[in-house]
DNA sequence: CTCCACATGTAAAGAGTTACATGATTTC
DNA sequence: GAAATCATGTAACTCTTTACATGTGGAG
């Protein structure tokens, strides 16, 4: 429901053919809300289908095609009418916590590697949010260079303060969980401490 | 596919019939993993089709009947090949922090309405987990309680520690996200502050 | 006899994942 | 002429949502 909106917001700042806007998608929106490139292609036919884009088949070489999309008045008004409602939250569903409580059922070991695990991947995703968050700040990054090129003086502050306040909601968000995760390797090593019982009981269940 | 285990590990505890474990469930593991009873009747059918629960169909008055469900061996063995199986994590699609990126767009008014909605969802999810993480703690859950009836005295501390160290990074991320809305209030009025230009040249994307 | 809790679903549609599939163009 | 990049999808499947649908049993 939202990569409709997360496409306009790229195809806003200017025409880009579904090729380049996948790129792009990947380097900047994508760090939000990921989409692979099957799901964009078809997806932008059935945002052109519903009038909030066209495209214009452009020649390429001899044979080849590519199709360049706008945003069009309807498209705008959509875009202006998502930012304007309220958001509708989706249900909780978190397997990582899921998982952490129910972690008694596991070894000692495998407990572990479950909050290594955690960590790595919170790392990495915080690597990312991170680096988006410094080529925001320096104004290094392309697509936010080519909205502020088109985007009155008095308004670019406003466009990177928010940018720059998203990623940093998720940089914290990263820190947290791994934080967490962290403190439930020292919970694991706390509960098989000194006696033995933890690692006796489970190894029954994987018998 | 979590779905699954978050069944499997009511079950584990005792056998319950469908609707039993769908109220249970929303009381306990579906503050993690949220799941509406038109989802949880046909799982328990599939999962018996796998062959990792098994019904038995009781007589109910006269005509009515329900089923009860108890876990086979093999849904023993799938649920500790789960719990000692990595996670898969999700890619990010963050709608919340989509739309918080491109908030330059809305109007003052709108960009805190929607803080103000993150505030008040988020508030929600944490008196929610406060309250398990209470009743965790006091031993009041009643799954928790069945689960500790049938558990040996040596494994209760780590059943109960695994599942207050869950709720607690719940609890953790909810208070992050209320802060981040709390200081994005904030950003909104410092960026519509002294001059008149924000909402001057958002109020023509409404028109 | 009425309501609330018990009890169990189906059907259709939308969103997202994964794997497969194809070909053209430019650059070295 | 080979490789990288440009360019665009389809098909099958799983998961989830939403809405609809139906009836029994017990308590007051």
């Amino acid at each position: 429901m939202s990569l409709k909106f997360a496409l306009l917001a790229l195809l806003r700042v200017g025409p880009l053919s579904g090729y380049d806007l996948q790129k792009q998608f990947s380097l900047s929106v994508g760090h939000v809300w990921h989409a692979p490139d099957s799901q964009i292609y078809p997806e932008l036919r059935k945002m052109e289908a519903e009038g909030f884009i066209e495209g214009e088949e452009q020649a390429r070489g001899q044979r080849g095609t590519r199709r360049v999309y706008h945003v069009t008045d309807a498209g705008e008004r959509a875009f202006a009418a998502w930012i304007r409602t309220p958001l509708e939250y989706a249900r909780v569903r978190d397997p990582a916590h899921l998982k952490a409580a129910y972690l008694e059922n596991a070894t000692p070991a495998a407990a572990r590697a479950f909050f290594r695990a955690h960590i790595e991947q919170w790392e990495a995703e915080l690597a990312q949010w991170e680096g988006e968050l410094r080529r925001i700040a320096a104004v290094e990054n392309p697509m936010l260079v080519r909205r502020l090129a088109v985007t009155p003086a008095e308004d670019q502050e406003r466009t990177i303060a928010f940018k720059r306040f998203a990623y940093e909601g998720l940089v914290e968000r990263a820190r947290g969980e791994i934080v967490w995760a962290q403190r439930g390797l020292g919970l694991v090593d706390s509960l098989s401490g000194t006696d033995g019982s933890w690692a006796a009981s489970t190894t029954v269940a994987e018998a």
